[in-house]
DNA sequence: AAAAAATACGAACGATCGTGCTATTATTAA
DNA sequence: TTAATAATAGCACGATCGTTCGTATTTTTT
């Protein structure tokens, strides 16, 4: 019997996931959400237990401590970004085409999930005089991101698509300043019509650095 | 005997503060302290007490609940800041001056307080999502300095050192999104140029929108 | 100085936190 | 199918949370 040639999708070389490893993600998937409501320091053991219809240690083995746990969703929550914004982007060709591909699908993303919040953005601030283990991965992932976007912003530069003298640092802290602005209007005061309102700053942010040739 | 006459400082009709009173300010005082580097939802009655080596209930009959105090935080930061701020920028004539003296005192005020957090953009945070009299307050606060702001820059299109198309809730939205941006990179990544870069950025959208004439 | 009121403390409460242990159940390997 | 293994539940622990209460102490008023 073969396998390859009867089932729809290839299972080639595909460990069967375990059972532990297949509630882990449901867990995961849930806390994640947790998190994006109540913060990282607000995911709770016995709340993620109870949203799950689990025991508290049923939960908790999974992770063998809180902080672990946290690890894991900020590890999620990466890995997600990169597969949604990230990875996309590079189908573009370097340039200005890849940047506003990745402002747009980050702009996408962040207005999709502004009823739950972004766990870098509120992670941040949760942890930003909190040393340790969880903050340390926080900035790690901020910071590849980061780079990314300037990465992109140089080789825009670089194929011409932006002027020589536009200052990729600046460029890079007003559009993502832009974008915690839009967090904090939309997800705090409810201004509903900031959405349109970052879009455009990004938008000109970008025009004020882009090159004048045809 | 005439106090006036007698006395350094006036004591006319100035009702002696009770102790109670005076223990209550420096609760509040230290509070505001912790507040900033473990946030509202951080501040707790146990170690505020241990802070002041005081007794837990000895602090907490000040208040008669957490949310009282959490409550008499956000109350004391918005009245230094505003004492700081505001008042201050009110002494300049309505115009590019006013809104420049207030950005400067804000963005004094923001960088001096880096190594503890800005109340008004943590707690942003971290009752995005909480309902209850805390946010309330918060949101209450937030609003009356944007609609300060966003006051000023009305006058300085009114007296002309402002473009007549420039939209003052864009440019709003861009010198707020800055100061946390400069607040994020500055407290959470470390980046010890953001203060210049943040300034610079704030400048520039004020160029942008500055009127030509002379 | 005495009486009244305000203030602070100490102890304890129920609840919840993170985290171990042990037993039981469910899954995988032989 | 049986043996080994992994996964989950149940229970309990010490710590800390916000909060209450009774008592001692200080401050204020008379």
């Amino acid at each position: 019997m073969n396998d390859i040639a009867l089932t729809g999708t290839p299972q080639v070389a595909v460990a069967a996931p375990s059972k532990g490893a297949l509630t882990k993600a449901v867990i995961v998937d849930r806390a994640l959400k947790i998190a994006g409501h109540q913060g990282l320091e607000g995911l709770t053991v016995g709340l993620l237990a109870e949203a799950l219809a689990m025991s508290k240690s049923g939960v908790f083995a999974h992770f063998g401590s809180r902080e672990e746990l946290q690890l894991a969703v900020v590890r999620e929550y990466y890995q997600r970004f990169e597969a949604r914004v990230f990875q996309p982007a590079l189908e573009e060709p370097k340039g200005l085409a890849r940047l506003q591909k990745m402002i747009n699908l980050w702009m996408q993303t962040s207005i999709q999930e502004l009823s739950a919040g972004c766990i870098f953005i509120s992670g941040a601030v949760e942890f930003d005089d909190r040393p340790g283990p969880v903050r340390d991965e926080l900035v790690r992932s901020v910071q590849i991101w980061r780079a990314a976007l300037k990465r992109a912003i140089e080789q825009a530069i670089e194929v011409g698509d932006l002027k020589k003298d536009c200052a990729p640092e600046a460029m890079l802290f007003q559009i993502y300043s832009y974008v915690q602005g839009l967090h904090h209007d939309a997800r705090f005061l409810h201004i509903s019509r900031s959405v349109d309102i970052a879009t455009q700053s990004i938008q000109q942010t970008i025009d004020q650095n882009r090159s004048s040739r045809a």
